[in-house]
DNA sequence: GATGAATGAGGATTCATTCAT
DNA sequence: GATGAATGAATCCTCATTCAT
């Protein structure tokens, strides 16, 4: 065993601290991949570690070595999820050259509908995090910030999109909570078997009621 | 209250057995006031029964008299969600004589948006009980059938508004589906203290972007 | 059942507040007693809440009715061993017509010695609160306290003995010391059952050790 | 260290066998001093293997190179506690050269209190071993001989001194007790940093209460 | 009917111990 | 030998539910 380790280690090292950190960075994230399926279905109360251990395949202690606790790892998931809501967003609204305000707007949405059909858990964490009657104030703060900011950066797309005549008249903002609530409202139905099978709007029909 | 009754007998009188079935039923109807309350707040696994109780200003033992179980007394009130909902609907597209098919579907919205806005509780259960990762059978077949009806109805009104040129063209049901969605997108953000005092889009302006 | 109630009761009491309160003043006493004898014994870590219920002949779930946490209750019992240590001393040394300083000196050793013979729980409760690794600040700083004024009492006992010739000459501070070691070092003999049967050392050996 | 061993060879040479128990000794040790502090400090029950790991900087899985059990550990430092507070009397007991009976008694008090003074994790290691609730019968049986065998020790010691007219009239036996008392009960204020600070009384003191 | 004391199943978390590398 | 990832038994604590009064 040792016999090779004379060549390169002076330590004593059974796994090299690369192979550690590398083991330790994929259990982590297969923790989070089965903690965001249980957690998105089932809320932050009803999901138990042991739930999580048994779609992660590992022991529910293991749990333990990667998060102080339950709340940690849903509070990990939650920002994982508010962060990506808001890069999406974000850069699409930055993204002057990807087309006129409309056509980003348009992508925008396409974007998010795309998420709640193929990717549904990351919208569901946060419906889930609204929903839960014990979540820790950080995560309060973190959907604060989250529909602050998409609010506010929908309601500027909108308006742009409104000045090159793309977008009909109206509240800009009026417009933007509508649209985040009927996203937020479509991952819902992405919960239950039988509604999860009715095919979703369409991004098109979406953005085509915005226009004038 | 029966305090009184000492006067009378404290033999069963056909008026003390009416009292009592109407103290019942009020004591049973504070409890679900209470329960919707907190339930709609925090959702059911987080909601202790000694929380309704209290809320209630009653002992919690005393809850036990009037429901089996923390579960039944959430499937009530997923149940009068349900039926208020569906009635809502269906009494709107049903009464053609309250004018136009655009007229009735503008009139649904308002009363949804209303009830969203000021009694946001019932919606606040159903989401709940797509939320629970708990929740019995007899609750999912009650959400099943309660989006299928009220999509079905949706879609009809929409459907009688577009052949009277009030609605713009378009799969009916995509819209409805979107209707639905923003409506119950809208509820979510009345679970949050900061996202509560914004204020709410208009039914004008959701109704508005279904016009031609 | 109720039909007694009519001549007293207006209020629906099925134990008057009266009854729950002295119910509740004596479980909480069983549980100390309790767990005063399995702390004593086992040590704080090595003492399980299913020890305690099963000594104080009631379900576990039920010292959290009564004790936020196992922590809780070994800290009252801290307090009350402390508390009683401390009046002992104080009271012998304030009582000052109950002898010369020698005799009340003799007296507090006579006591704390029948405490250790009959009683040995409270001191070894202080024995343990030292010997644990995870008590909390509160309780060291309890400790602190007890052991900081009782060797103050103790001093000013033995000095005014020495000023009255009752005690032999030397530092006071150092013969208080010794004395409250002796003390705790014999309480420890009481936690093993071949030592427990060991006869102890009377006060009298001990007081006259200091004779001159 | 073993970094060195390439050079000879990847076989066993009889020199890097004995090196290599001679590195098993000191590793052996390096624990067990680890342990003892720690141990010490905390008691059996509050002391996790990870602090003893952490104390002697190696991985905790290599405690179990060394030792089969936490329990074991805490065992053979058991057993040298006593073993070391044995030889300390027996030996001065027989030193019959090393003077007078009152002379020995005031050199083993003296070393005993230094004990205490300088190096009290032996002496509180046996307290703990008193305290905790969940020792393995055999250190049962070891503080049981540890006792018997200290007291017999010390009381013929006692009784010799008082043949020769140095210590004052009495019980052996109980003087020997107490002594013992005051020694652990001494050890015990070494655990809390308060106390710690506090002067101890010297072994003339202790010695002088015992002269006539 | 009403209360709240009591029970105990269930779930979060810890940590001694094992084992792959 | 050495490391630390992995396991799971054990323990604290909570809370739905029952029951004596």
């Amino acid at each position: 065993m040792t016999g090779q380790s004379f060549i390169i280690s002076s330590e004593m090292s059974p796994r090299s601290a690369l192979q550690n950190e590398r083991i330790r960075d994929e259990r982590r994230e297969e923790i989070l991949r089965a903690a965001l399926r249980v957690f998105a279905r089932a809320g932050f109360e009803a999901t138990k570690i042991a739930d999580i251990a048994a779609a992660a395949e590992m022991s529910h202690g293991l749990i333990y070595r990667y998060f102080p606790s339950k709340e940690a790892a849903f509070l990990e998931l939650v920002q994982r999820a508010v962060r990506g809501g808001m890069q999406l967003t974000e850069r699409t609204l930055a993204n002057t050259q990807a087309g006129t305000p409309g056509q980003r707007l348009h992508q925008l949405l396409d974007r998010m509908l795309d998420g709640v059909r193929h990717n549904p858990e990351y919208s569901l964490i946060i419906v889930q995090a609204y929903a839960s009657g014990t979540i820790p104030p950080e995560a309060t703060e973190l959907l604060e910030r989250y529909s602050q900011q998409t609010l506010r950066a929908l309601s500027q797309l909108i308006r742009d999109a409104q000045a090159s005549g793309e977008v009909r008249k109206g509240d800009a903002r009026e417009f933007a909570t509508l649209l985040l609530a009927a996203v937020q409202g479509l991952s819902i139905t992405r919960l239950e078997p039988h509604t999860r099978t009715r095919p979703m709007p369409r991004a098109q029909t979406l953005y085509g009621l915005l226009q004038p």
